[in-house]
DNA sequence: CTGTTAGCGCTTTCAA
DNA sequence: TTGAAAGCGCTAACAG
């Protein structure tokens, strides 16, 4: 085992710039130079600096050099939580937008909580990033008071609102719930079952889908992360109510799944006893059997929306629109 | 909409501690006392200096701190894809962990690639993280250089070495495969095959389960992410190699959840035609019909061991061992 | 308990 | 094309 630990034995002094520079016979700044821009120093010297930094495995330090221009080149991301296909999705193109930009990313969990979202951004902003992505548009009024202070561009992204604190980009979940609705309602349903996990988004689609349809649509709320144990669950508990044929409307693909698991179970035929419409469209929707019915959301195009937006703004661009709506559809396969 | 975009008028100047000290009649150390250590200020004091904050919406700047003091409280985390639950899940615990003992992450995502992975980690360690987590044990010898310059802890997750850079947490990849095949056939089956994705550690559990299986299994190798729809058609490819009963064994869950949705497409039954093994039990696996049976790693296990090791390392306790084996465990459902 | 003095390792500005 | 000087906003000694 080679030994990394740091306290052990004589104090690893770190090589900086003035190190390089003696040792290519320049002066500090022109090593600086040299790195961030090469054209600025003669080839002969950059040669000898280049090769300086490869004998003595200079890196340079991004925290000095972010305190002496302002510039981080850090972008701090805040999700609901990581290990949520939708918001990882999200963050990987964002970040994969962002690093092409020459951003590093800072993320943390939020999860679901205004108050915990505000701890977390007051920690991420001592780093001072040159920018920051939210999830959502609900935030606290402390939150709402740091953000302008810090005077960086924000990102809220997956929702929609028309006083966004800067740039949104993002799609309305009443009209997804509305259209949902308005769908079921076209293949004939007279009958519908609601199953949503405990979020707020997925709370607004539910209502508007249960407004929208209209008569008496069944709920059942899950706490907690969207399982397909919850789908089998909640189509259980659903049955339990007295629901008998209809659609089934779900917050996630992963509940979805288990409603059709678990009718497929008990014997029910999924669509002729019920149907099944999804939420999220994720990989394995397609594939089910059979296939599943859903709305799909292009969280790819989400991401790099929210990415170019960043940029633009970064860089000084004008941002062509605050407000990005990037729509959803709902895809018709077999399950309703 | 409100303007937070930077450039735009009066340069907003950001307030710093001296301007809380002179707000509060003290000195800019004394802020920064109260800060790291309010015990060491007195009472009276500490409630000007803390009316003062509140007044102004001072935020400190963790980068001059960091620079000062040459501790960032900064962890780095460099998984393949963040994306895939299986880094997603790993990363969340570690980072709850590692937030509880007061640090960030910075989180990159490298592509199973080693070059990738060192480029990357340059990046990181120019931000002097005070900690870095890797993914896997093989890395580039200018890495590992790298690493060794930086002279921080490093951690090692999801697989095990003798020669660890530093600490390592994980388990053994070919031991696991031996286990399945020892398991399948201690249930009987005289024939297997195998259905992986294009990952190098997915690839060693493959060829020591096919080595300890004997006979001639087949194989189907997928390239990209593990998805349900590369299980079905992995489960396709390997009937077409002739494959007709026996036992299949999957690099993940999701791969195994395909072939199971591609044998109930085909009037296969299971485990009686084809059974399944998946791996990675994941939160749907045991909600199956019929419930899958698949490796089990503590996930969560992991992520806390790896931030315990590090947190040990950074407050300079010795780290009891280097090496953390957590493990595997068959967890026999119903599909084999 | 509080203040003074030195940096941390860079970028920026101004001169040469 | 290069260098000198002046910070960026903090922490770490050392005094008092």
């Amino acid at each position: 085992m080679t030994d990394l630990s740091p306290p052990s034995g004589a104090p690893r002094r770190r090589v900086t710039m003035s190190a390089v520079g003696r040792m290519a016979g320049v002066s500090q700044v022109t090593v600086s130079r040299a790195l961030s821009d090469p054209s600025k120093v003669s080839p002969d010297t950059l040669a000898r600096i280049r090769r300086a930094i490869e004998a003595t495995g200079f890196v340079p330090n991004a925290l000095a050099g972010a305190l002496a221009s302002s510039r981080s080149r850090l972008v701090s991301a805040l999700v609901p939580s990581i290990t949520n296909i939708v918001y990882a999705s999200l963050l990987q193109t964002f970040s994969t937008g962002m690093r092409e930009a020459g951003y590093q990313m800072l993320i943390s969990e939020t999860g679901f909580d205004p108050a915990e979202e505000e701890r977390v951004a007051a920690t991420h902003l001592s780093r001072r990033p040159d920018a920051m992505l939210l999830t959502g548009i609900h935030h606290s009024t402390g939150m709402r008071r740091m953000l302008l202070g810090a005077g960086i561009p924000v990102v809220e992204v997956w929702d929609l609102t028309d006083s966004p604190l800067d740039v949104c980009v993002g799609f309305s979940h009443a009209e997804a719930g509305r259209a949902v609705a308005a769908f079921a309602r076209g293949a004939g349903h007279e009958r519908a079952g609601v199953v949503s996990a405990g979020d707020a988004r997925a709370g607004r689609r539910r209502d508007a889908f249960a407004d929208a349809f209209g008569g008496d649509v069944l709920r059942v709320d899950l706490t907690g992360p969207a399982t397909l144990a919850g789908g089998r669950d909640g189509l259980a508990r659903l049955l339990d109510q007295g629901f008998a044929r209809g659609v089934v409307f779900c917050s996630s693909d992963a509940l979805a799944q288990g409603v059709l698991v678990e009718a497929a179970s008990r014997g029910l035929s999924v669509p002729g006893d019920i149907a099944v419409v999804g939420f999220g469209d994720q990989a394995f929707a397609a594939h089910l059997d059979p296939p599943l019915t859903t709305v799909r959301v292009d969280r790819e195009a989400l991401g790099a929306a929210a990415a170019d937006a960043v940029t633009a703004r970064l860089s000084g661009d004008p941002v062509p629109r605050a407000i990005i709506d990037v729509g959803f559809r709902i895809v018709r396969r077999a399950t309703a």
